[in-house]
DNA sequence: CGACGAGGAGAATGCCCGTTCTCTCCGCCC
DNA sequence: GGGCGGAGAGAACGGGCATTCTCCTCGTCG
């Protein structure tokens, strides 16, 4: 049998492949079981629901979404580099062939309205990396709305990039952000 | 017996606010039928399945939105006040209590991976924002890419808004459009 | 060696939903 | 008046899905 541990990886990853691809109500927990090789029992040991696996799902995501933002970044070696690495990191991101924009924001879309659970989680998150923004901006001695600012650029990018099938949006962002910086 | 405009009416009204209001897989046709007043049978006469009822409810939200937008925009008197007033309008729109975000976004991110039509109808409605966006630009003799950078702050404005649940986004956003436009 | 408990496979259950069908009623035209 | 076509109400059908249950297997521990 498969470790406990084993058995939790595999059918979070395929909870997350499935449910960012398709969609939160699209995918059933027996395709998840079958993209796991999982049994239903232990499915259902572990996630004694649908419901907290998608937040398990969407926990981890986040968590995971961030430290590479910030390990990309982090990176750079001045406050303006990283906060312009950030657009860079979403260009990355962007032509990745399964992306299909903002997992938390297309979750929100699909259950916010009746789960408040997904709702908080989609929150807690864009509030998390508008946090990290203000660190950056905060580092780089810019005026606090700017963090507002180039928030909203990359909002407005992962969502373009992903209605519209193309990386570009990115690119656009990180030149406003450059003149926003600039300005600032 | 109520008459075919009234009847259709009725159920692109029902239609609207409830998949708007809860995203399209979390309402049945029963609901839009009571909602409606309109029987099963005659909701089927018009539109023959649930996923042309779909498109039928995003057509119509999509030329409304535009014209309500436009209509608002284009009462001011330079291209540049225009283009603000933009701003001013999701201002608006955020603050309205059944605000739930950009309905394109939210039907791209529950079924675009699924359903092609839906897909293509979300890029075609952020396309002719962004056309109009890029209307006003060229007239306020600004280059081409500023419509870019202002349809990525307004796209970025609809989704935090809905998220957070605040109407500042909006003000955030236009903040950041009238350093753009003064650089441009 | 034998009972037992955990685990796997997948059938069963109960519910929801898109779509169609039945039955009935009513207004209209000859 | 009498039949007929369309419309309403709602039951019925078929399929899907979350969740639970059954039955069988197998390793373990006495």
């Amino acid at each position: 049998m498969i470790s406990t541990e084993t058995a939790e990886l595999r059918i979070l990853d395929a909870a997350e492949r499935l449910f960012y691809g398709r969609g939160l109500q699209a995918v059933g927990m027996d395709e998840i079981r079958s993209a796991s090789g999982v049994s239903l029992k232990r499915l259902y040991q572990l996630f004694p629901s649908k419901g907290e696996l998608i937040q398990a799902y969407l926990r981890r995501r986040d968590v995971r979404w961030r430290q590479k933002l910030a390990a990309y970044a982090d990176a750079r070696t001045t406050p303006e580099e990283s906060i312009l690495a950030v657009f860079d990191w979403l260009y990355e991101w962007f032509g990745e062939p399964d992306y299909r924009g903002c997992a938390f924001s297309n979750s929100f879309g699909e259950l916010g309205a009746t789960s408040p659970a997904v709702a908080e989680t989609a929150r807690a998150h864009k509030e998390a990396f508008f946090g990290y923004l203000t660190d950056l901006t905060a580092a780089a001695g810019k005026p606090a709305p700017l963090a507002d600012h180039l928030a909203l650029l990359a909002e407005g990018a992962i969502t373009t990039a992903a209605i519209t099938g193309s990386a570009e949006p990115a690119r656009r962002a990180k030149e406003a952000a450059r003149v926003l910086l600039a300005a600032a």
